[in-house]
DNA sequence: TTCCCGAATGTAAGCGCTTACATCTGATTC
DNA sequence: GAATCAGATGTAAGCGCTTACATTCGGGAA
């Protein structure tokens, strides 16, 4: 592999540019600390050999490693691709780099996967929801690993996080929908059991139907997996299984296109015949047609801050705090009053 | 931070086992060495201190990381996300992990981003299109660090990639569309400039029509940034500067959707006013209005035996090879004949 | 001129782990 | 019963870098 010329070190540069490893780590480090001339010396000397500081050693001297972690469901979800890009972008900005594992919304392997990536050097880390065994903030805490909550924002639970209010959004957007006149709603979520986002969501409906004076069994809620394929197939048995529903408020954007497909293929109009709503705004939301009433949630903004805290914790020590973020309904066509008759 | 109990070392779960460092070392990494008693004592400790490995003094000891870097364009565009995310998936299982860096589509960031990546101690590399210094690959070859191209597959080229024909998938839709035909095609592509995969698609559009013998003219070329919105101003843009054109053949869905959509605003019905192709086969293409006619590209697959080569390469010392993955056409709504009159 | 001080540089001690090699144990063989 | 051997464990030498501390040197103050 590496033959002959083997990769450069410290030492080598050192030796050629005719001064000791320390003055060469400076160069690299704290330039400023360094004469002019000399420096130019040690980088000339870089440039020749090709050198690149070789990472562990760097890590296990320094004590970190600029690289800060996320376990993220999946990045095939728009929504967190949409985020992470933003969390990245920030990172990269700031000089770290980012390391990804995904749980593929497998909670037992989130947890191994928060110890992997602390185990392989993350100074810090961004985590999707709350949900997780109490055992690992403490893990974190007694390591001195800032761990920020993202895409989630609960005022009950202790531990920073930067999100929204799932269940606050869309309670407001369900208010809406009941103020079309809908008075039995289907809800296909996503499952809940695991998932905090999706059970907030869920509460959210209940609690506007509650207010509203509506009784639980006129909520029709149907759990599936994430995918337009698995919304579509929703949408079918709720429309058999709850035959007076007159609204489907989806979980996510993703399973309201399937939705809104099936209906479409069932032959039925929206919102004439049945009203769809979504959550989260992507760009497929708008596109769609009818063009899809649901949540706006600030994606972009939420990585961006995100990595702005963790980096602040890490340079200045500054203690996380926790972020909420307004959400907004977008009101476009797939919601209508309920149809007459 | 890490107050009281500092974080344990190897050499603390050694003495509360009663063994030495390099004992609990072999438990930890090639558990079928060590007695099975002395084992479960050791791991006992490892869980009772909690302890977890340092990755710098692994990195440097063991001189490897079992960390993947990649570096994308953006994981905004969901064709990136796809293959990623299938790439970290097979990585995940053969215990890698992957790091992340996002160009946003700069050609000068990249080669940067290369040599951080390789300095944040990526053991191998998966790097998008052939497009870059070759000084890099020699940086890359010299360190003995693996890195496979991917998303593009060219046979000219003697850097190992996996990949699909950009030129020739994009010729046989070209092929397609002249059969149809239409005599005067627009394209609306990504910057050629330091993209091997957007020339590639215009080179077979070109190719295409030289066989058919149309003339260079008749094909009108505009370049736009990746986005829907660029799409939908390029597709006015093409029809005033181009007012013969009967086909609109995109660099890439996303393109294909805004031009769709602005071709919806002006009143133009597809395909029978004007005809609309893609590039990539995203979900979007199957369930936009009307669908879209594209290449598929198997972005899942790609990832997938990117990460598998990779990690032979590590693990075996496998030669990396050049794949050539089969696209196909996928025929939707959104191609018709040229319009009458 | 002598002394002191700060800037520039060098010296060397780890950082926590892996692993080649050495040692020890008890079973097996003759 | 001695010799042999394999399996289990221990010893200790680094891996390449950062950084506290030591040293050197030149110039300004006294």
């Amino acid at each position: 592999m590496s033959s002959i010329p083997p990769v450069p070190t410290l030492a080598d540069v050192a030796r050629r540019a005719g001064v000791s490893t320390a003055t060469v780590s400076r160069c690299l480090n704290s330039p400023g600390q360094v004469n002019e001339g000399t420096r130019t010396r040690v980088m000339q000397a870089v440039r020749d050999l090709g050198y690149a500081p070789n990472f562990g050693a760097r890590a296990l001297a320094a004590k970190q490693t600029n690289t800060v972690g996320v376990v993220i469901p999946t990045m095939e979800n728009a929504v967190f691709a949409r985020g992470i890009q933003a969390f990245q972008n920030a990172l990269g900005h700031a000089g770290k780099t980012l390391l990804i594992a995904s749980s593929a919304y497998q909670p037992e392997l989130e947890d191994e996967q928060v110890r992997t990536l602390v185990a392989r050097g993350a100074d810090a880390l961004l985590l999707i929801g709350y949900e997780r065994e109490p055992s690992l903030f403490d893990f974190l805490a007694r390591r001195g690993v800032p761990a920020l909550v993202a895409w989630s924002f609960d005022e009950t639970q202790s531990h920073p996080a930067i999100g929204f209010d799932n269940r606050a959004s869309m309670e407001e957007l369900a208010r809406l929908v009941l103020q079309y006149g809908h008075t039995h709603v289907a809800c296909i979520s996503a499952p809940t059991g695991p998932n905090d986002r999706a059970r907030g969501r869920v509460q959210g409906i209940r609690h506007a139907m509650d207010s509203a004076g509506l009784p639980a069994q006129n909520l029709y809620l149907t759990e599936v997996d994430y995918g337009i394929d698995t919304g579509a197939a929703a949408l079918r048995h709720v429309l058999s299984a709850a035959p007076a529903t007159t609204v489907v408020m989806c979980g996510n954007d993703v399973l309201a296109i399937g939705a809104l497909r099936a209906a479409r293929e069932m032959g039925l109009r929206v919102p004439e015949d049945l009203s769809i709503t979504g959550f989260d705004d992507i760009d497929l939301a708008m596109l769609a047609e009818p063009a899809l009433t649901t949540v706006h949630v600030p994606h972009r903004e939420m990585g961006r801050r995100a990595a702005g805290q963790l980096v602040q914790a890490l340079e200045q020590g500054t203690p996380l705090k926790s972020v909420r973020l307004a959400t907004d309904i977008r009101v476009r066509q797939s919601l209508g009053p309920v149809p007459k008759g």
